[in-house]
DNA sequence: TGTACATCAGTGAACGCGCGTTCACTGATGTAC
DNA sequence: TGTACATCAGTGAACGCGCGTTCACTGATGTAC
C-alpha cells in the first residue's frame, strides 16, 4: 500500500462504510472481521490499527448509519415531504430488499439488545434523535402527543418491515408493508384536531 | 445414559426446549450446539441422533414455540380476554425481561429473515396462524379490517418490544412498552362502529 | 429359566474451518541536518 | 542537494478458541431360542 497523506481517515471510513453495509446485510455476528478488510481491500491486521476491537467498530458503525439516516430523514421532512411519503418511502418494497442501504434498527435492534452498555448506549442516543426527528415532522398535536405517535409510528415501522423481510419478496409481502402504511397514517390522524363536536361516544 | 422405554422422545423433546430458550436468549448463531447439549445434560456426539443438523433443530424450535403461543393467545381470547389485557400482557416489562420464554418473533425475527427458504416457510406458516388467531380476538369490524388491524398490530407490538429491550430495564423502557399499549389500543378503536353522524370532515 | 445376540441412546475425541486478536516485519514517504 | 533516520499505513502469518459435524465405541436393556 502506498503511503499517502490523509490515507488514514480515508481508509478508516471505507471500512466503516463496509462494515455497515455488511452489518446490516449479514447480521453483525455473521460479519467477520477478515471479510469485511478483505471487501475494503485490505489484510485483517490493518484492522487494529483503525479500531481497538470489533466492538468498537460497531458503535462507529451505529454513530454513523444512524447519523445519516437521521439526516436523511430530517432534511425530507424540512423539503415538505408529508408523512405518507417518508413512511411510504420507509415501508418500500426497496427498502425491504436492500436492508444493506436501509435502517439500523429494522436490522439489528434485537441483535444490538445483546451487545454490551456502551453500544447499546450509542443506539439509545441516536435513536432518541430519531424519534424526535420523526415527531417534528408530523402535522397534529402537542409536542408530548407527537412524541407519542413518532415512538408508536418507529415500532410500527421496524416491526413490519422485518416481517416483510422474513416474508421474501412477493405480493404478500407488499401487502404487509401497505398495511403497515396505512395503520401509520391512521395512528398520525388520531391526533387531528376536530372543528366541531365529536364522534359518537366510546 | 441408562437406557429406558420412550427414552428418545423425551430427551429430543428436551433438547427442542433448552434450544427455543438460548436461541431467544442468545440468537440462534450465539447458541452453540455443545453449550445446547450441555444445558440439556448431554454430550454434543447424541445431537446428530436427534437432528439432522443445527437448522434443522432451527425448524423444529420455531415450529413448536409459535405453536405454544399461539396456544397461549387462543386460550386467552377463549376465556374472554379483551384486547387490551393480552396487549398489556406482550409489552410488558416482565415479557421484555425473559424474552427466553417470550414470543420468538420479536427475538429472532431478523436472524430468520436470513435464514434458507425452509425455515422462513416454517416461520410464515406460524406467523400467519397467529395473525388470524389475533384478528379473531379483536372486538370491531369486518373478517377484511380485522385482518388488516391484526397484521399492523403484530408489527406494531414485535418491533416496540424490541426497541424497549435495547432501552433496556428502566423508566423510559416501561414509557416505550405502554405508549405501544396505547396505541395498539388506538388501532383497535379505529374500526369501532358509530352510532350516528361523523366526526368533522377530514 | 438361561444365554447369546440385537438394539438402543448416548459418549467423547477428532475433523476442518473461521473467528477475534497479536505482532514482527515491509516498504514508501516525510524530515532533520 | 544529499543522506540518514523516523514515521506511516499496511502485510501476512500465527495465536488460542469454539464452531458444526462425524464416527468408532460403550454399556444398559430388550428379545429369540
Amino acid at each position: 500500500m502506498r503511503y499517502r497523506k490523509g490515507q488514514r481517515e480515508e481508509t478508516r471510513q471505507h471500512i466503516i462504510d463496509v462494515a455497515a453495509r455488511r452489518f446490516r446485510e449479514d447480521g453483525i455476528a455473521a460479519a467477520g472481521i477478515a471479510g469485511l478488510m478483505a471487501d475494503a481491500g485490505l489484510t485483517n491486521g490493518a484492522f487494529y490499527t483503525h479500531f481497538e476491537s470489533k466492538e468498537d467498530l460497531v458503535r462507529e458503525t451505529l454513530r454513523e448509519t444512524q447519523e445519516r439516516r437521521r439526516t436523511m430523514v430530517e432534511s425530507a421532512i424540512d423539503d415538505g415531504a408529508d408523512v405518507e411519503t417518508w413512511l411510504r418511502r420507509y415501508l418500500s418494497p426497496r427498502h425491504r430488499d436492500h436492508p444493506g442501504d436501509g435502517c439500523v434498527a429494522s436490522a439489528l435492534v434485537a441483535e444490538i439488545a445483546r451487545h454490551p452498555e456502551a453500544t447499546r448506549d450509542v443506539f439509545h442516543i441516536g435513536y432518541e434523535r430519531m424519534i424526535a426527528i420523526i415527531g417534528r415532522g408530523l402535522p397534529f398535536g402537542t409536542s408530548e402527543q407527537r412524541h407519542a405517535v413518532a415512538l408508536a409510528l418507529y415500532g410500527l415501522m421496524i416491526g413490519t418491515l422485518q416481517l416483510a423481510r422474513a416474508a421474501g419478496k412477493n405480493a404478500e409481502s407488499d401487502a404487509i408493508l401497505e398495511n403497515g402504511v396505512q395503520a401509520g397514517l391512521k395512528l398520525v390522524e388520531t391526533d387531528r384536531p376536530r372543528r366541531q363536536g365529536r364522534s359518537a361516544a366510546g
